[in-house]
DNA sequence: GTCTATAAATGGATAGAC
DNA sequence: GTCTATCCATTTATAGAC
């Protein structure tokens, strides 16, 4: 018989009935639990037990295991708007602003190592929590308009080649900033190399960049 | 795993006591089930009800579910080899043979999306299963090798720049080969972009081939 | 809205015959 | 080496009190 002492809630000592705040707390507890263990891995006692909340209070809120793990992807996939707002191009050249964009979404990805599990294990299950989902969609293509706007005036000032498709420009970088997360242990057995290593990171960092302005130059 | 190089017992359509053939026929069974739901949500009975077999002759020959995603793992590894076996890059020159290279692995990738998901599925279990494998990483030191041989050789002949990282290169390429099929799911529900139609597919080979070459010129 | 207690079912693993 | 039958721990989900 343990002694629940609440400390994830307790920061400001928790109102009795708070939906809100229990909503919020069972959601990080769920997303931690789910990247840890994928979907079929986690249970819910595991996420109950981070969150001193019971079983029943996160049926009431999400309704069934499968409507948690949705809402959590929801819940991730906003927080992507955290590296538009990082932007800061305005007033540069295109070739530094896309300097910018590309550095950005690599140290977004590399900070955030749990939403990539999350949408490792997303798409294991075929995106099917997600399919019917209206607010995941926009959440990125704010991103890509800026890439598509970038890519246009570089073209337009003669620093970028015509012709470049944004979402493939798109694609080339989410792929190197997403795998050399989502890989890194395999990548580890394989090669013996551990890619987060804070040197090989930063050479890491060079390398995508470098990548993305060869492939634009014209 | 090893693949049974002599077959001298083909004397029935299914003889009654064929140990490697049952092996064999679980290990394929057990890599879809795997591929489609995951290692928590493959069940043992999936895999049995694939093949004519039953739950004690796999807990026979593989001791637990882990060991038997285990040897999935390592058996879907070997498969890689046949990456280098497809190099005809002898007589070309750097550049050309480059282009080959990365072609190939494009192609490998997208012929093989049942191996990709093993490798995410691996992934969000922090590779666990194959961290004690020894038959793994040289599976992957032998791409790694021509990768390697082949930096330097258009190094030497002026086709490519100096100091390029060979590992690094392979995850330049590996990275976009892999995610544009770990992650086609969540991106076509984000981007309504189907990754796989023809065209595209086309252009995005396209896209890392160049992107390569222009990130090795000097 | 949140709790205690429990139902109902799933699924990993094994005993023992052949 | 492979089968039939079964055990039992785990786990999703809910009934009903407060």
């Amino acid at each position: 018989m343990k002694k629940p002492s609440s400390e994830k809630l307790a920061s400001a000592a928790r109102a009795p009935h708070d939906p809100q705040r229990t909503r919020r707390a069972i959601l990080d507890a769920a997303s931690a639990v789910f990247a840890e263990k994928g979907f079929s891995g986690a249970n819910v006692d595991d996420i109950v037990a981070r969150v001193e909340t019971t079983k029943p209070t996160i049926y009431y809120h999400f309704g069934s295991k499968e409507g948690l793990f949705a809402a959590v992807l929801e819940d991730v996939y906003a927080g992507m708007r955290d590296i538009e707002k990082s932007l800061r191009s305005e007033g540069l050249p295109a070739s530094e602003a896309m300097r910018e964009l590309v550095g950005i979404t690599f140290d977004y990805h590399a900070a955030h190592p749990d939403w990539i599990r999350l949408i490792s294990v997303a798409n294991i299950h075929g995106a099917k929590h997600i399919a019917g989902s209206e607010s995941v969609a926009p959440s990125n293509s704010a991103i890509l308009g800026i890439l598509s706007d970038l890519v246009d005036r570089g073209a337009r000032e003669g620093v970028f080649r015509e012709g470049v498709d944004p979402l493939r420009l798109h694609l080339l970088i989410n792929s190197f900033c997403f795998y050399r997360v989502s890989n890194r242990h395999t990548w580890k057995v394989i090669f013996k190399r551990d890619l987060e290593a804070p040197d090989d990171v930063k050479a890491q960092r060079e390398t995508i960049v470098e990548s993305v302005l060869r492939y634009l130059a014209p």
